[in-house]
DNA sequence: GAAAACATATTGTTGAACAATCCTTCGTCA
DNA sequence: TGACGAAGGATTGTTCAACAATATGTTTTC
């Protein structure tokens, strides 16, 4: 049972009773999911996570109200709530929300810094000659954050957040397959040099074909796993 | 005391037991918002509301987790739950948000539906020669969500609508200022023109700038209420 | 008149209880 | 043996009542 084994060690609700409990127990669990020491399709039952966190059932339910609505999990009636595994639909509803939000972005975004792209590819070149393949994905998805934070809408940030931590699902879903972030290192230093020399359209393009591109070797890797 | 008026006619949970309680419950407590008979900075008592609603506090909590997801309402600790009551920061964030979906929907969304925009444009102009204020702002709105649809994105359209529904509050908590959408309705089908023309990303910079106006004329009536 | 202390009301959280539903298991029957 | 159906058990859905924690309002004190 390789939940309980995730549920073992996670931290205790100890005497300090914390401001929003509910909001606690839902970082927690979003943090443990971001991490992958939930997987996908793992079963949360309440009365084992009321237990092991050290909080009561309607805390517990309160929590997973925030993350049903965040699609990190899944709720099904009388069944009981699961890890969410995002299917191809899923993979296509994340990157057509993607394919609208970043170009976006890129084109118009008032608050674009292109300084901060910059440095978050100079992360990742040194995450990738270390060979951290975590660290590069982590920032990977840094990059398109900061792309994102260019539209000045926290809203959108947010969705952006969400959209990314179904992405991590998908990997986990997928139990690592093989490395998809490393080369497009270079593809998002291309997108800044465009979005330096101030062709901003140009580079909402270019990175709409970089989406579709990614979207399409994603759906060919997740379709393969899912014919294994 | 108008929020004990509008909790007055509530309709009671009876007999049967809905599928998911607090889901119904934050559906009503939605559409009462919507429709102005909860005017934002009301408080929701949780003692009142579950009486008068007939379900538990724990159910209502529930209800109030989802809608304060959606910044329909806003949670003060130890304090209470109220309706949200957008100010500047919030339409500034309103309009962020659409300055980014919309012309990205009119440039590129898959989607487009250039029939029904006309449609919703047809039925526009019907309320406003009838005269039906409210009606016309309802087919306002809709225009603007049958164009997010064209993203193709069921998440976007979610965002869309939690955004309108700001809006929605921003009007109440203004008291009924002057007529916002009528002159809207032409210039909504100034852009259907453009489209059915295929000129899709002079639609976007159309309606970049239309939305760029819009704020500003919002946020100066804003002003001058709060002055007031 | 201002600050501290108390009183009150509301929210935050818990535990237990019961109903509703689903899954499993067992028994029956062909 | 295999399929169909019913009893049983486990989990979720919902409610209730109680207590703790916190903010507000009032009174007391200097």
């Amino acid at each position: 049972m390789p939940v309980n084994a995730a549920l073992s060690n996670l931290p205790l609700a100890e005497g300090s009773t914390h401001a929003h409990t509910g909001a606690w127990v839902a970082a927690v669990l979003r943090s443990r999911i971001a991490e992958g020491q939930l997987l996908p399709g793992a079963k949360l039952s309440e009365q084992a996570l009321s237990a092991a966190m050290g909080v009561s059932r309607n805390t517990l339910r309160e929590a997973f109200a925030v993350l049903a609505h965040e699609l990190v999990i899944t709720r099904i009636p009388n069944r009981g709530v699961f890890v969410s595994s995002p299917g191809t639909a899923g993979v296509q509803e994340i990157y057509a929300v993607r394919r609208m939000i970043e170009p976006a972005a890129a084109a118009w975004g008032p608050d674009l810094d292109v300084d901060a792209l910059a440095a978050v590819i100079v992360e990742a070149r040194a995450a990738l000659q270390d060979g951290d393949i975590d660290k590069m994905a982590d920032a990977n998805q840094c990059f398109h954050e900061e792309l994102v934070r260019a539209t000045g809408s926290s809203h959108l940030q947010e969705l952006m957040s969400k959209v990314l931590a179904q992405m991590r699902l998908v990997f986990h879903g997928m139990g690592h397959a093989p490395d998809f972030h490393s080369h497009y290192v270079e593809l998002n230093a291309s997108l800044v040099v465009l979005l330096r020399a101030g062709k901003r359209v140009q580079a909402a393009e270019a990175l709409s074909g970089y989406l579709d591109r990614a979207e399409a070797e994603l759906l060919t890797h997740l379709r393969d796993a899912e014919d294994h």
